[in-house]
DNA sequence: GAAATCATACTTTTT
DNA sequence: GTATGATTTC
């Protein structure tokens, strides 16, 4: 049984608050998940029954966790409770009640890439055959599909009109601005006619469900009670939703930490939290004793947050034993850091901290990879988290597309894709394939769209219709199968077609056992896009689960999560804070977030390392970088707090930005109210 | 029309 | 170093 006086008692008064909407702004290391899991351990309890819990948390493992612990504690299963992201939640209702505003249940969510895809698409087409003329421009390139999509959901995201968007973010892509409008009309109409989802729409569609009042009552009756994890790290749309689920009377617990909000370049924003308690009427409990860390780790955190521009006032602390202050470790150059963390990891090792009790943690997923190459030369096995993703190998995509046909043949960027895997077909040939299979009248009617080619392409096709008509016929609930024998077509190509083919065919093993274990392909391919597998060791299975291992993680990636000891790399101006993030105040204050964030995932032992000097060549303009500079956070009270005796000058910056959410009232009007932002 | 070659802008974090 | 659109070649 869940000891409730084992809790402090503000754990305590969180856990069983009974009067109204709640929030409860959780420093690092304060037992927030102890707290969330002995509210739902309350809540069930008291009597409320496990379906009538939504629990929105930022990631379907922080769900799965969460009311894994609740049903330990209460012998009840929480198998009914709704849990997952807000995405997930979205993609749930729409399927049940998307009918309402005109959405068949069967519709695919798209993943960024499908998004860029879709975009080059239909720019492609919209630059008619007649205007190949650019003499006085010869080598004037357009923006990349990828950067389009960035562009759209910037504008989505923020409710920031195009043209803004362009001159504060993009301002390369200025001149193409009339270009890009008609791209994303024509996108938004391609993606209507499809019935085909991207991300935001997940969101904005579940606010449509909301204006519609028969459906809204529906479901704000649903459940009793919300929770949502990392308020901190939630847009301005997702607080619309929030607000309209809790206007049957559902109430509201929101648990975050303002100071580890690292997410705005999602539209996140910390406003969210500071502003909950005003604009729900609710009460505020805060969690200040840090049981996670040590005095020493506690004080130097705080010293970083503690200049922070805007955030709720708390100051931590802890009362555990102390190990010393964290150690700043400055490096002739990175392959010098390199060996100092792999000496540090060792050392740790051998005084009884194993491999999994310690981290390695970078700003961007590639800084690590010198690192790697040692850790590899010394055999020291390590997992890494976030960065490069599984579903974006193209060969992975492939299979992906071939199985998105199975469960919905008119998916056209499916199609466009894989058609172009048959030698000899190339874009041109997918495309008036394609579209002749749109126009078609059924779900086959392949051959009939593909008239006129040459028999060896001709062939190709009919094996591809036959895998399709096998695949669909093994039925629905069979997504392992259909995997077997979608790769009896696909293995061939994915052979001819890439040089690595080995590794890529080992990929398509994993794709199968992860389908495998799914109930079915829609529930499959959803899965894949809302939660897709985030680490080496998701996909490289547990074979070596006995072996002691280290973690590497982006800063982003590890957020929740604690280590004994834990390694920070690169704590230089120009990695931390980003280069790319130095735009203004506010992605400044981000960046020192994320460092507050890196730092308090340590219980006992801390590194910061700070190579002196790179030497890959500077990029930009020929401000040089040859020298790492100290990251500007590590100011002189921070300093104070650690092992070291250098210090740096602070240089300063500039603010500006935007805000604002885009409200819904139906597919129509979402679509007009985005349109509107391309002015 | 498709495959091969060339030139150049861009390079983070993730649902 | 890389990815991708534009251009040239087959």
């Amino acid at each position: 049984m869940f000891d409730m006086s084992a809790l402090t008692p503000e754990q305590r008064t969180a856990a069983t608050y009974d009067a109204g909407h709640l929030l409860i702004v959780a420093g690092a290391g304060t037992g927030k998940t102890t707290t969330l899991t002995a509210r739902l351990t309350h809540l069930l309890r008291c009597g409320v029954a496990p379906e009538r819990i939504l629990m929105l948390t930022f990631s379907r493992r922080a769900a799965a966790e969460l009311l894994n612990r609740a049903e330990q504690m209460t012998g009840e299963s929480t198998a009914s409770t709704w849990g997952g992201t807000f995405h997930a939640v979205a993609n749930r209702m729409l399927r049940r009640h998307g009918r309402a505003i005109g959405l068949e249940p069967s519709f695919t969510v798209m993943d960024q890439t499908d998004t860029a895809d879709l975009l080059a698409l239909v720019r492609k087409e919209l630059d008619g055959p007649g205007d190949q003329e650019l003499p006085e421009t010869p080598f004037r390139r357009r923006a990349r599909k990828q950067t389009l999509a960035d562009i759209l959901s910037r504008c989505v995201n923020t409710g920031s009109p195009l043209s803004q968007v362009l001159r504060t973010s993009f301002p390369w892509c200025a001149d193409e601005k009339a270009e890009i409008r008609s791209a994303f009309e024509a996108y938004t109409a391609r993606k209507r006619a499809r019935q085909v989802l991207d991300f935001d729409d997940l969101l904005l569609f579940w606010g449509a469900l909301l204006r519609i009042p028969d459906v809204a009552r529906i479901l704000q009756s649903q459940f009793d009670h919300i929770l949502v994890d990392e308020y901190q790290d939630t847009n301005p749309l997702q607080a619309d939703l929030l607000e309209g689920m809790a206007a049957g009377g559902a109430t509201l617990t929101a648990v975050g930490d303002d100071a580890q909000a690292i997410y705005s370049f999602r539209a996140a924003t910390h406003r969210n939290i500071m502003e909950f308690p005003a604009r729900f009427a609710a009460e505020v409990v805060m969690l200040q004793r840090n049981h996670r860390s040590t005095p020493s780790l506690v004080a130097a955190t705080n010293a970083v947050i503690a200049e922070a521009a805007l955030r709720h006032p708390k100051q931590l602390w802890s009362s555990r034993d102390d190990r010393g202050r964290p150690e700043l470790v400055r490096c002739d150059d990175e392959a010098d850091q390199s060996r100092r963390v792999c000496d540090r990891l060792l050392h740790h090792h051998e005084q009884g901290t194993k491999l999994q009790g310690q981290a390695i943690l970078v700003r961007a997923a590639h800084h690590s990879s010198l690192l790697e190459l040692e850790l590899t030369a010394r055999k020291i096995p390590f997992i890494k988290y976030g960065g490069l993703r599984f579903l974006e190998a193209a060969h992975v995509k492939d299979m992906v597309c071939l199985l998105r046909l199975i469960e919905n043949p008119r998916d056209e960027l499916a199609w466009f894709r894989v058609l172009q895997l048959i030698e000899g077909l190339g874009p041109g040939a997918a495309r008036r394939i394609t579209a002749g299979v749109m126009e078609g009248p059924g779900p086959s009617g392949l051959e009939a769209a593909a008239p006129g080619l040459p028999a060896g392409p001709q062939e190709a096709v009919g094996l591809l219709e036959q895998t399709l008509t096998d695949c669909r016929s093994l039925g629905p609930e069979a997504p392992g199968a259909a995997v077997e024998r979608a790769r009896l077509w696909l293995d061939p190509a994915v052979a001819a077609r890439y040089p690595n083919s080995g590794a890529r065919i080992a990929d398509l093993d994993q794709l199968g056992r992860l389908a495998a274990a799914s109930g079915s392909l829609r529930q499959f391919l959803a899965d894949l896009t809302l939660d897709p597998p985030s680490s080496t060791s998701d996909l490289a299975g547990p074979p070596h689960l006995d072996d002691d291992f280290v973690t590497i993680s982006t800063i982003h990636s590890a957020k929740g999560c604690e280590w004994d000891v834990v390694h920070v790399l690169h704590v230089t101006d120009g990695h931390i804070p980003s280069d790319l993030a130095t735009g203004d105040a506010e992605a400044i204050e981000e960046e020192r977030r994320l460092l507050y964030v890196a730092m308090t995932r340590a219980r006992n032992h801390l590194y910061a390392y700070s190579p002196l000097r790179y030497h890959y060549r500077p990029r930009g303009r020929d401000d040089s970088h040859g020298f790492g500079q100290l990251t500007r956070f590590f100011t002189p009270a921070v300093l104070a707090c650690l092992d070291t005796a250098r210090s740096t000058r602070i240089p300063e910056s500039d603010p500006s930005a935007p805000a604002g959410a885009v409200a819904a009232t139906g597919i129509e009007t979402v679509d007009r109210m985005v349109a509107a932002l391309w002015d």
